[in-house]
DNA sequence: TTTCTCTTACTAACGAGTAAGTAATGGTGC
DNA sequence: GCACCATTACTTACTCGTTAGTAAGAGAAA
């Protein structure tokens, strides 16, 4: 049995762990430090790229183990090995997604200020040549929403981050342009303005993925994106004065 | 067995339906009319609406027929004597939102023109007072982008009525402020951008949801909702004069 | 008496997770 | 450089729970 499941840090205390037992081992030497090797890396590097592919295009729920296995060529039972369990998988091709991220940004300094904002609409023009990770995010963002999803925690930190990151950007842009005189200096942005945009900026661009995936002809899913977070920055940047048309 | 599944229209020819029997009758007489009795048109709107909350807090793939009966009181199988399969139930609930959501607005004019996007507004206000209605929306549009959800083709003839009646009403608002002055008559407005921000508006509304589901605290669901609406407006109505923050 | 609603009881399929065994691999002692 | 052995990477074969759907009959209603 044994199931690894190598947590990279030897010796977590995962006590739901199937085996309790060599915990009380009465020879205990020379602490082997189980290193995994490349080929294994390599062979969960590819599970969870498969798992990305089938939780994406059927959803958590929907997709089984066995779904995962077939495009590795391997058993239910051998993803189990690697992986412990569904929700274990999970977790882990969330961690990856974002490790990938990471190393993707590597190098190339995180953008802030206006440059944020303009990858995002990067991102936009990016991610509508690449439907199969658009319908990944979407599928796992939505189905999060319900009871007790084991993806909900990762999601909503993840929402965190981002607006926070995005108001930060904006803050910045703000200070800029007061500084420059593009702003008048006192113009009032009260902070829940700045969440208020930050939340709309995500939120427009979830919702129009959406839209897009089910009919990529009737939505121009960056041509909008990019529209809709120079129409929000405007009117952030407007402040009170920003036109009311419906008041 | 029989199990009706009365379309309301009788006779339909549901060649799936599991009684072929009964097609060729020898002595049909007096074709009986059978309406269902008030009775047990109650009943199936009890199911419809368990059916609705089941479906909205754990997915239409998560939730089971038992759950729905269970709310009703009664097991799985009488469930599917009135709706004959899951599939059929799913879409039976969406039909049945959409004539509840025509009759809500029974008597009071359907909105058009700045109104249209008044009532968009409000909508949101009501919705964060009922996250339940907002979380069967969000988790069943979620799934549908699935491959082969049952509900994908409803979503997707959704948005894009959707996007039509905000669309026309744009350009009637367009139409009424050039004629009022409030508009330069010889400003463009293109089709294209009118569809980009009917899109938009729709985006940015669903978006929001989901944020403020996952983190109600986080997240003005109205606030920001009313803000980007403004904000979509008034960049669309500047036609290319907008202002260009990322350009 | 016929129709309708609903139950009980079942089937067949599927899915996650467990157990145990097997073949390969690679490090260790020599 | 080789034998040995522990570990790893699986497989097969299950268990157990869940689920949609079916069949047939019971009781009530019209």
């Amino acid at each position: 049995m044994v199931t690894p499941m190598t947590d990279v840090s030897p010796r977590t205390a995962t006590a739901a762990g199937p085996d309790a037992s060599d915990a009380a081992a009465p020879t205990a030497p020379a602490r082997r430090v189980r290193r995994p090797r490349a080929s294994t890396l390599a062979r969960r590097e590819e599970i969870l790229r498969s798992a990305m592919r089938v939780f994406g295009s059927k959803g958590y729920h929907q997709g089984s183990l066995a779904d995962v296995a077939e495009q590795v060529g391997i058993t239910h039972a051998g993803v189990l090995h690697h992986f412990g369990s569904k929700d274990r998988l999970l977790t882990e091709v969330l961690k990856f997604r974002d490790e990938a991220d990471v190393e993707h940004l590597e190098g190339q300094h995180i953008p802030g200020g206006l440059d944020l904002f303009r990858h995002l609409v990067r991102t936009a023009e990016i991610n509508s040549a690449r439907p199969g990770i658009v319908q990944a995010y979407t599928v796992l963002t939505g189905e999060s929403v319900t009871d007790g999803h084991p993806a909900s925690a990762w999601v909503t930190e993840r929402f965190s981050v981002l607006r926070a990151e995005i108001a930060e950007a904006l803050h910045e842009v703000i200070a800029d342009r007061k500084q420059s005189g593009d702003l008048d200096a006192d113009l009032e942005i009260s902070d829940e303005a700045v969440d208020r945009a930050a939340s709309s900026i995500i939120g427009v661009m979830d919702g129009l993925q959406i839209q897009w995936l089910l009919d990529p002809e009737a939505v121009d899913l960056a041509g909008a994106t990019a529209f809709s977070i120079e129409a929000i920055l405007a009117s952030t940047f407007a402040g009170e004065r920003r036109p009311r048309p419906l008041a």
